[in-house]
RNA sequence: GGCCCCAUCGUCUAGUGGCUAGGACACCAGGUUCUCAUCCUGGCAACCGCGGUUCGAUUCCGCGUGGGGUCACCA
């Protein structure tokens, strides 16, 4: 038995700041589930605490998807048949829903104060008792309940949570899952400002909108029971779960957090990784093709992913592999692309001019790409020369021969070449029988101010005949 | 702590009731080379423990251990 029906999966993340890279990995998997399958990937904005509201978090949100080369089908700016995709516009809606539990008892008005269920809470946690509501306000009568309601008095629509039932649901990755009923708070489904809790608008809004799969983190597999009861409450049928293990910091302890690195999806690309990179990263977390391929491109991974082979298990996030991809991937790239990419890395004082000369000689060396200044500076900026480390392996006589007989035969080439300058130096290494280590690493220090660089000739070309010049007549005035 | 989930090299993974347990990152060594990087070669390194089931378990089951998640008028 088949029963055809329209995949439809969606990412709801809450407007209360930046999105972490664990959310667009998962974000990553229902855009990719849904393509697959022709269906819809929808993205819902979950504002209903008012409280941690971020201005502009929303709009940001949406752009950083679609800074990581992703879309949605339905949401806010792409209208479907099921908006509004902004849970704060879907107000009555959930307000309804909870005056239905009501009606038919499976909900109820509780007046507690914060101040009391916080003193509740502590007295159970001194008894070793698992925290729970103590169902204060159930003894209260309908119509008791309803005169407080009508008086005015603040309220909260609770879940009647039923006593004693094994509750079940089945993840695709775990099979089925029982949690004892007994475990399950009464789950507030409507605050006292009126807005719904996560609980009640997921479970209703995923309902109405038809998502058909639900892929989101491990940690939620802990209130997914709550939503089986409410589903249970409102007759609906759930969707199928597939929970997908959490990222852990990259030292291997907790999930990951801000506290021990970068969690943003955002600051990511600010940091010089590529979207692609990013993605393909997140592709092969948990999850390997059926060869042993790792690059893997989205169409790709659209074609060959399937939510069933995800690993069950928690997988640390890789910073070493992650810059290897990133590597990778800037290699990749023409060099038109690479040029463009690295224009919001380029520090003010970069000779744009001389990016067509730069850039070949560290593409290569590139991990990520904010690291453009670092590996380019000397080419713009003056540099920290000491005498005692040019003379490290040859006496000064020698170093300052090499220095005057380099000066002048770079200073009287007419053709600035590679090639040209390449066969000056090692003419010059080879008729004065100069120590060619010695030699072209005291050049290297000259010109670049470090021991590590592109290759000499290539920089030297670089940096041009005028400030080769000057370089090497510091370092002459220095050594003397 | 209660409840829930998970368990193959340090990390990400492939895999099977019988294999020299494969690949990638990292690390180490060598080659190329003016340094570094790239590139190429090679190396180190794993089935958490104990009981079952079985002719045989890394693989199936149970227990233990370890790791992770979660316990709000936050999502």
């Amino acid at each position: 038995m088949t029963i055809n029906k329209t995949i439809r999966t969606r990412m709801a993340p809450s407007p209360t700041g930046d999105m972490h890279v664990g959310s667009m990995a998962t974000l990553l998997k229902n855009y990719a589930f849904a393509k697959k399958n022709n269906g819809q990937f929808i993205l819902r904005i979950e504002d209903t605490d008012q409280n941690r509201l971020i201005k502009g978090s929303k709009s940001e949100l949406k752009q950083v998807i679609h800074d990581y080369g992703l879309d949605w089908d339905e949401g806010p700016d792409r209208d479907g048949k099921y908006g509004p995709y902004v849970q704060s516009q879907r107000l009555e809606i959930y307000q309804k829903k909870a005056k239905e539990l009501i009606d038919k008892d499976l909900a109820y008005y509780c007046f507690c104060s914060k101040d009391r269920l916080v003193k509740v809470r502590e007295a159970q946690r001194a008894e070793k008792k698992p925290p729970r509501y103590d169902r204060h306000c159930l003894s209260l009568s309908k119509e008791e309940a309803q005169k407080k309601v009508d008086a005015g008095k603040k309220y909260v629509i609770r879940l009647k949570v039923p006593a004693n039932q094994e509750v079940k649901f089945t993840d695709l990755l775990r099979g089925e899952i029982i949690v004892n009923s007994n475990e399950i708070d009464d789950q507030v489904l409507i605050k006292s400002d009126g807005y719904p809790t996560y609980h009640l608008a997921v479970v209703t809004d995923d309902h109405l909108m038809e998502i058909s799969h639900i892929m989101r983190g491990e940690e939620w597999i802990s209130s997914t029971p709550k939503r089986i009861l409410l589903y249970k409450a409102f007759g609906w049928q759930p969707p199928v779960y597939i929970h997908i293990p959490v990222f852990l910091n990259p030292d291997g302890k907790g999930k990951m957090s801000k506290r021990k690195g970068t969690v943003s999806a955002r600051l990511f690309l600010d940091q010089g990784y590529l979207p692609e990179a990013m993605l393909n990263f997140f592709m092969i977390l948990g999850w390997a093709p059926k060869d042993q391929r790792e690059i893997l491109t989205l169409e790709e991974y659209i074609k060959e992913f399937n939510p069933k082979d995800i690993s069950a298990k928690s997988v640390v996030f890789d910073l070493d592999k992650l810059k290897w991809m990133n590597g990778i991937y800037i290699r990749n790239l023409d060099f038109s692309q690479l040029k463009q990419r690295v224009q919001p890395f380029l520090p003010t004082d970069f000779p744009t001019e001389k990016l067509d000369l730069i850039l070949p000689l560290i593409k290569e060396r590139l991990e990520t790409l904010d690291q453009i200044e670092q590996l380019t500076e000397f080419f713009y900026r003056d540099i920290e020369l000491e005498s005692a480390k040019l003379l490290k392996k040859a006496n000064q006589k020698i170093v300052l021969d090499e220095l005057n007989k380099t000066q002048s035969a770079l200073d009287s080439l007419t053709d600035w070449s590679i090639e040209s300058i390449e066969q000056v130096i090692r003419n010059l290494q080879e008729s004065n029988d100069w120590k060619r280590g010695q030699y072209f690493m005291m050049l290297r220090l000259v010109i670049t101010g470090r021991k590590i660089s592109p290759p000499l000739f290539e920089t030297i070309h670089a940096l041009g005949q005028k400030l080769t010049r000057e370089r090497l007549a510091k370092a002459y005035q220095l050594v003397a």
